[in-house]
DNA sequence: CTCAGTGTTCAGTG
DNA sequence: TCACTGAACACTGA
């Protein structure tokens, strides 16, 4: 389930495990899918005996600071995870890369299903896949006017554009529809027709459903129970949120979409 | 057996 | 080069 709020917070998993340590051991998976553009072999020896000086996030990416080049960058995918594992515990299942401080913390990287990525780079933030990405919303947003001018020159629907990465960094589908929906506006809408005060609406809730999302560590179970996310799963017919509004479920940008008619507020112009 | 899926990339098109 | 669309990737689980 890894978006922005996801990935910040295994990025803190792995700071308090790592950071300030030295990495004893590195094991991993003869994957050459999830290892991209180097092998298992070329990134145990670039990580093992390094000292970690720092877990940085930006989007989705993370990447861990070492006392010497080239550092290791990772994107959990669909179905990748960073997990800490116990003394003595076997790896979790579908391991790709275990971490071992030279204090004993151990952390683990899984991913059934592969789309995750596990790379080398020299400078993380100034490379591709990094480099390409927009604002990451935790590092907060362009002011409003800033924001209206580079929606104004996107045709797509809201909600296609949202998960452009280059533009938002970190916002995934669900972050998407649960904005959409507090900031009560039809993710098919074009985002060029957004007017100042739709564009204010939807920057506001970006923002504080991803400050609120990281604040308590990605659980949805305390996530507020008025957001559209605990009922917006499994295209279910006549689902419906906690105030009983109907649910529709679409395809928008090829991915899944869940939104609320009932609750849209109509242009205020354009 | 079929199909959906919380992500990204690439080919094709305009 | 930019923007958009849809398919592909790979695998689990319902």
């Amino acid at each position: 389930m890894p978006e922005l709020p996801e990935v910040e917070t295994v990025r803190r998993l792995v700071e308090r495990r790592l950071r300030g340590r030295r990495i004893a051991s590195v094991i991993t998976a003869p994957d050459p899918i999830v290892f991209e553009g180097t092998s298992p072999r070329r990134f145990a020896a670039a990580l093992t005996g390094r000292r970690v000086v720092a877990v940085r996030r930006r989007g989705k990416h993370l990447w861990m600071e070492l006392d010497r080049r080239p550092w290791p960058l990772l994107h959990l995918g669909m179905s990748g995870w960073l997990e800490a594992v116990r003394r003595g515990a076997p790896r979790p299942r579908f391991w790709k890369l275990e971490l071992v401080a030279e204090d004993g913390g151990r952390v683990a990287f899984t991913d059934p299903r592969r789309l995750g990525r596990i790379r080398l780079r020299q400078d993380p933030p100034g490379e591709r896949p990094v480099s390409r990405l927009g604002f990451d919303p935790l590092e907060g947003l362009p002011a409003p006017r800033v924001l209206r001018a580079l929606l104004r020159r996107r045709s797509g629907p809201m909600k296609a554009v949202l998960l452009d990465q280059s533009l938002f960094a970190g916002v995934g589908n669900w972050i998407a529809d649960e904005v959409l929906y507090q900031a009560r506006l039809d993710p098919r809408r074009a985002a060029s027709s957004l007017d100042a005060e739709e564009v204010a609406r939807l920057r506001g809730r970006i923002l504080s459903v991803v400050r609120r999302a990281v604040a308590v560590s990605a659980d949805s179970d305390r996530f507020p129970r008025t957001w559209l996310f605990h009922h917006r799963w499994g295209r279910r017919k006549n689902a419906r949120t906690a105030r009983g509004e109907k649910i529709v479920h679409l395809t928008i940008g090829g991915r899944t979409t869940a939104f609320v008619p009932s609750r849209i507020l109509p242009p205020t112009s354009d």
